[in-house]
RNA sequence: GCCGGAGUGGCGGAAUCGGCAGACGCGCUGGAUUCAAAAUCCAGUUGGGGUAAAUCCCAGUGUGGGUUCGAGUCCCACCUUCGGCACCA
């Protein structure tokens, strides 16, 4: 029986594509081909459960799409490879023993061969992992560039892109060394590099995550406070820490996104999170301070003269509180000033008799998590220092304040506070009934809210000026007074990119140590020659709940040598975040075997940028943020020549479990029970409740399902996991229908960008579908396999044909806007035409096969064997559209009166206004809706519609 | 709270430029085939009304308003829902 045998004819053509070695592409374009495209899917994280229904959308999106352009002629560069650093495998490795590369490798085989299953047609020969020394030798050499450069933010250039940009960055080499540094000898010159450098060590406070046993980047944390892996508590730890200078690259993220092709919403998250802010710094200068001799001494007037002459300095002096602010028009409405605990000219300021209070708070403060400082202490707290500034516009004395909700990592860490244009300042103000000034009015009256704009009020010459030009004027005159300057802000931190974790890559640096053995904070950069560092060999690289790494009790001959010069050197033990490998892949795909460099040049510029880049919405900021740094920096450095690794992005919408029903069903007056039931569950079926009433229905009993109106239908879907039950294996759906039904169906389910649910009858429309197609072609009466005698060499009608090219045009126009599921209806309808017809031309079902191709290629694949075809169809050119194929004489269009569809009528598909509206006249039913009214106008638009204006 | 996306039959969704709302699939109903079933094929399927018949009538794309000859599509306000951010001055 020849029936549609979907695993025979998969393993058939998944042997016969690895056989030939149909997909592997070198790097040189083949004679007669129109172009490159760089197709990227975002490589998995081979976890232990394999491979999710969630991995197959975009993989099955970026095929098709690989598949179409092959057919058309073009050069298709599809790659796949493994992210296999992180917690998870050393996780499980703790838990069992196992090393994690044994994990991880047979992760990987199972990942390869779930893949392989599906019909991808990667390029296997290029596959990479994250893991692999040849791989991440070179993730430690991009690490030593970016170590080895710093930001030059007035550095006009022109890149290799053609395009001009200010800020650059360029070779530590070239930091200019002002000569109070060189006077001070070479160690001076090596810390005034390091602090340059786009890596470099920092003390500063982190987050500390315990039960991970390691420290997390901010964007790691979620907003409540806990591990984004895990959900773990997070709490606030100074500790050293190796630290990406990404805010220097802050506004050429920002800028440079607008030469890309990515959602819209994506593009905003990245804006949101880099969060650039227009303001003004303004000086405001302390009026007592209790500690002579630092500084304080002289006049506010004599203060305010010199800094009219010398100008805004780049620090303020010990006795001078600067604040960042994005409304400068609000300067006469500021009551009071805020700074953060940590917040350096506490110590200078705060007068004897609050000292106590002051270092209490601070040291509660210390101590607040996140988490406390955000949601579960909503309410404002803060101390008085006993200090005041003076206003610079109107010389008011106004109180300064330790408060938590100012934070020192934003702006300069004080803020001059205006409640009545403030919410956060208002609620600080009312609570220790601080005064409260209103400078902004709405003319007409309206409630302009707290941020709104309006004119100046209580301003002194600057009353009736409107806001925007008031922030203009009021930063000018600041920045000729010398007490202000325009200033920009970023959101944005620097990243932390240091994890306490075995299973990562190893820093390529050596701290020197002194005579003692301890570290000098000196660094020593690894050599190129000598990576990649790997790994040690260890046994137990469990975390000891310290944030002591575990590479820290590697063997010594790993962990410590002497130099040339006879320095002894340890090495750093820390380990790099998963994000880094997964940083550069897709430039490592181009050229995976090369041993010289990270890439070749000439493949870079062949390859890059990335075409089309297909994965989920998760990696809308962080991978794709970082990846994005990562890549200027090696552009700024020359080593590749375009700014933005992926031109364009596509998020594929999350697959949601199974649509589930629960009802809610009243069983006395106001009482309820609820309870899952199955979809189509039938009346008086006995179901077991959730949620008793145990005062009606005993708890674990059931009741009987009505259908009357006190019963209430709940339907949702959520998200697939373990502990719902709701998880969907790719492996049992292929083992049941197949792959080209599994990667049919969910490029069926809806547009690819949407979330939707799952649907296991959804899953077997496809497959009726595919198994119609195949009794297209074959006779499933016969003995075997043979095409069916009603498929024939003979002319298609008129009719056959145009739905042919309607259908190349659409299906070519759907995968070409990644629109498949339409794409999939069009061969529907197609396919609905054609069976049951006897003859069928050979001439329309040979291109409709192509067409097929991308989407179900191993059922193609057999058919147009079955054609007679000797080759594989993956290179058979693609069906052209013959558009005068597509034109009809007579077309159907609608006629309305006083817009309602009120007749149908056929007209030439040529017609113009006035033949159509003849045309219509002459109608019957438009006659009988046109009798005993006037025709005040007609709209007639040329193949499309007729439209009678009557009274 | 702020920012963004989405609301269309019983369900997933279609309508690419403001021009026939509901393509295609699921589900359901009826029929054919069959000893019976599975599979397959054919027909119907937004709701309401109406007819001997239908190429009939009315309503209809979250709600309320508006622009237009004409609105699922554009504008204003609101509701619901999903996602992101959240003391960022």
């Amino acid at each position: 029986m020849p029936r549609y045998d979907a695993k025979r004819i998969e393993q058939k053509w998944q042997q016969v594509w690895e056989d030939r070695g149909t997909f592997v592409t070198p790097n040189d374009p083949p004679a007669g081909s129109t172009g490159k495209r760089y197709v990227l899917d975002m490589f998995p994280y081979p976890s232990g459960a394999g491979l999710h229904v969630g991995h197959p959308e975009g993989y099955t999106a970026t095929d098709i799409t690989c598949r179409y352009w092959r057919m058309k002629g073009e050069h298709v560069l599809h790659p796949m490879g493994w992210d296999a650093f992180g917690l998870p495998a050393e996780q499980h490795a703790i838990k069992t023993g196992t090393h994690p590369s044994v994990t991880t490798y047979a992760n990987i085989d199972n990942f390869r061969r779930q893949l392989k299953m599906l019909g991808f047609s990667y390029d296997w020969s290029r596959e990479v992992s994250t893991t692999d020394e040849d791989y991440y030798r070179w993730t430690q050499w991009i690490f030593l560039q970016l170590y080895g450069t710093w930001y030059d933010p007035t550095f006009e250039w022109t890149g290799p892109d053609g395009k001009q940009r200010v800020g650059k960055g360029r070779p530590i080499a070239e930091l200019p060394i002002p000569e109070e540094v060189r006077s001070q000898g070479d160690i001076a010159v090596r810390r005034h590099q390091d602090s340059h450098r786009l890596a470099y060590q920092s003390e500063a406070a982190v987050n500390w995550c315990p039960a991970l046993g390691t420290v997390l980047a901010n964007e790691e944390v979620m907003a409540d406070g806990t591990s984004e892996v895990g959900g773990h508590p997070v709490e606030r730890r100074p500790l050293r820490q190796w630290m990406l200078r990404i805010t220097a690259y802050a506004e050429r993220l920002l800028s440079e996104l607008d030469e890309v092709d990515w959602p819209e919403s994506i593009k905003l998250l990245q804006r949101n999170w880099i969060g650039k802010s227009v303001g003004a710094e303004v000086d405001f200068r302390v009026e007592t301070t209790p500690t002579p001799g630092d500084g304080s001494a002289g006049s506010f007037d004599a203060w305010r003269t010199s800094r009219a002459q010398s100008g805004f300095p780049a620090v303020p002096e010990a006795d001078v509180l600067r604040v960042y602010t994005t409304r400068p028009d609000t300067l006469y409405g500021a009551t009071y000033m805020v700074v953060a605990p940590e917040h350096a000219i506490v110590d200078r300021i705060t007068t004897a008799e609050q000292r106590a209070a002051v270092d209490a708070y601070r040291k509660m403060a210390s101590l607040k998590s996140d988490l406390d400082r955000t949601d579960l202490a909503k309410e404002k707290t803060g101390v008085f220092t006993g200090a005041y500034a003076i206003n610079p516009v109107n010389e008011e004395r106004i109180p300064i304040w330790v408060a938590d909700y100012v934070l020192i990592s934003y702006g300069t860490g004080a803020i001059m506070a205006v409640p009545a244009h403030d919410e956060r300042d208002l609620e600080f103000a009312q609570t220790f009934d601080l005064k409260v000034i209103e400078v902004v009015e709405n003319p007409d009256g309206e409630n302009i809210g707290f941020t709104g704009l309006g004119t100046a009020i209580n301003s002194g010459e600057y009353n009736g000026t409107a806001t925007a030009e008031f922030k203009q004027r009021i930063t000018a005159d600041l920045a000729k007074a010398g007490m202000g300057r325009e200033a920009v802000n970023y959101r944005l931190r620097d990243w932390l990119f240091s994890r306490q974790r075995y299973w990562g890559e190893p820093f390529p640096l050596w701290h020197e140590l002194d005579a003692d053995g301890n570290l000098t904070g000196m660094i020593r950069a690894v050599p190129e020659s000598e990576l990649p560092v790997t790994l040690p060999e260890m046994e137990d690289f469990k975390p000891k709940g310290t944030p002591e790494p575990p590479l820290s009790w590697a063997p010594d001959d790993w962990l410590y040598a002497t130099a040339a010069d006879g320095t002894r050197l340890k090495r750093e033990t820390n380990s790099m975040p998963q994000w880094a490998g997964s940083c550069w892949y897709y430039l490592r795909f181009c050229d995976n075997q090369n041993g010289e460099s990270f890439i070749d040049p000439a493949v870079e510029k062949y390859w890059l940028p990335v075409d089309l880049y297909i994965g989920g919405a998760e990696h809308a900021v962080l991978h794709l943020l970082y990846s994005r740094f990562w890549h200027k920096v090696l552009f700024d450095r020359g080593h590749v020549s375009c700014a933005e690794p992926f031109k364009r992005l596509v998020n594929q919408g999350m697959i949601l479990g199974e649509t589930e029903f629960r009802v809610h069903q009243e069983v006395a007056t106001g009482r309820y029970v609820t309870a899952d039931v199955a979809e189509g569950a039938e009346e008086g079926t006995i179901v077991e409740e959730k949620l008793a009433d145990t005062d009606v229905v005993k708890k674990g009993e059931g009741f009987v399902l009505r259908s009357d109106e006190s019963v209430k239908v709940e339907a949702r879907a959520f998200k697939m996991s373990k502990s719902r039950g709701n998880v969907i294996n790719p492996d049992d759906i292929v083992q049941n229908y197949g792959a080209d039904s599994l990667r049919l169906y969910e490029m069926f389910m809806g547009p690819l960008e949407q979330t939707k649910p799952w649907s296991m009858s959804g899953v077997e429309g496809v497959h009726r579908f595919l198994a119609r197609v195949w009794r297209m072609f074959v006779d499933e009466r016969a003995d075997d396999v043979q095409l069916s005698a009603d498929v024939q060499s003979v002319s298609p009608t008129d009719e056959q044909e145009r739905l042919l090219h309607k259908t190349i045009k659409a299906v070519s126009d759907d995968i070409e806007r990644l629109g498949f599921n339409t794409a999939i209806s069009r061969m529907m309808e197609f396919t609905n035409a054609f069976t049951g017809h006897s003859p069928r031309p050979r001439a329309c079902l040979e291109p409709f096969v192509l067409l097929l191709a991308p989407f179900a290629p191993h059922v193609a694949e057999e058919l147009w064997q079955l054609l007679g075809h000797g080759e594989s169809l993956t290179y058979a050119p693609w069906p052209k559209c013959d558009e005068s194929k597509l034109v009809e004489s007579e077309v159907e269009v609608p006629v309305q009166v006083n817009g309602k569809l009120r007749a149908k009528i056929r007209v030439p598909a040529d017609a113009d206004a006035k033949t159509m509206q003849s045309l219509a006249e002459a109608d019957v039913q438009v006659q009988g809706q046109l009798a005993e009214k006037t025709i005040v106008k007609v709209i007639a638009v040329p193949g499309r519609m007729v439209n009678f204006v009557v009274r």
